[in-house]
DNA sequence: CCCACGGTAGACAGACCTGTCTGGTAACGT
DNA sequence: ACGTTACCAGACAGGTCTGTCTACCGTGGG
């Protein structure tokens, strides 16, 4: 009854490369032998971790929705203004678009692998979403915008366009107007308070 | 001497084929011999007019370039103020991502299946895209606006996050917030000229 | 002691993929 | 009449994919 509270090694190894494999060629490019030969582990107990490489796509995308609300969360713990905090966000997400590994978001990217919307990747990719979004509709609140709802999904569209920019267009650029964009959205809600 | 003044007929079977097949599955999904048993070509000639499927690939993002372009070309043609074209774009973008077959950007989806940016594939998403930017600048410069090229940017982002969640989000609620992001992306510039 | 467990190594099946090749038909310009 | 061109039908090669299976090894708990 060993129950895994510590994460089998070779599991750890395999959902690392896969990750690394994954987001840089893409899903269907990279195929289980190799995920295997570079993570060093034998074929056997790779299927015995992930029944199914859907399986694995699934695992892929639930690690780095944590990687990214872990991201957020220290982003989020200081006691800022709800508003400042949203910039900051922004600010990261337009120079993380500049690192040099930037491949675009790994959900959108799956996404376009798998279109059916009930498929279990879909679904993960979903459940990303809706926490995204809620995050920024809780910033929002707290801030006390008027109509956090719709300014939230106005983020949320403007977050998926910087990611797609700063992957297809100069990343530099998008990193440069992020600010002003964000500001823009969130402009018909500050008071004309000066 | 036969130019091609007029497309050969099994290469127009192929591409409508590979289009449809494509853009509903993904490229990377469909294999050839799938094309050619739904367009109802021999093999043979397949490769005669695409001698990989890169060129395929290819071609097959042309046609959709050309395709929005002819649709922006229509709906561009009118005498109305720029400011207003610009809203009418974003009005049909809104209305396309609520149809029933739609699937996101086929540049942006096939960007994800091809990451490698000196691909063939990337360049021709890349034309696309410098194609639709331009478009954006020219219409806000017509409108004497103030600060076009990083005006134009941000509707860019924008455009890529609306088709995004249209595809992935609920594209009613997109449709609807549509016209009012676009305006707030615009309101910097809009002059207090009532 | 022993045996369950997590692991390695690698063969194998069966499907699917791209791309080549052979062979034959029909239209068309010269 | 002839050659070119476009086309269809389908076999084939060589590779890659997912997933299964056999066989073996080392360690630690009961």
């Amino acid at each position: 009854m060993t129950h895994d509270i510590v994460e089998s090694p070779a599991r750890r190894r395999v959902l690392t490369t896969a990750r690394a494999l994954f987001y840089a060629e893409g899903v269907r490019r990279v195929g289980i032998d190799r995920i295997i030969a570079e993570a060093g582990v034998a074929k056997a107990t790779f299927y015995h971790h992930f029944p199914t490489k859907d399986d694995l796509v699934c695992a892929y995308l639930r690690e780095q929705s944590r990687s990214e609300r872990s991201l957020v969360e220290r982003l989020e713990s200081g006691d800022a203004e709800p508003t400042t905090k949203i910039l900051a966000l922004f600010d990261v997400i337009g120079e993380v678009g500049c690192g040099p590994g930037f491949n675009g978001c790994p959900f959108i990217n799956a996404a376009a692998e798998y279109p059916d919307p009930r498929h279990p990747v879909q679904r993960a990719i979903a459940e990303h979403r809706r926490w995204f979004r809620g995050l920024l509709y809780d910033l929002l609140t707290a801030a006390g915008h008027a109509d956090a709802a719709r300014t939230a999904a106005m983020l949320s569209v403007l977050r998926d366009g910087l990611v797609v920019g700063s992957d297809l267009d100069d990343p530099a650029e998008i990193r440069d107007l992020t600010r002003a964009a964000v500001e823009r959205i969130l402009a018909p809600a500050a008071a004309p308070a000066t």
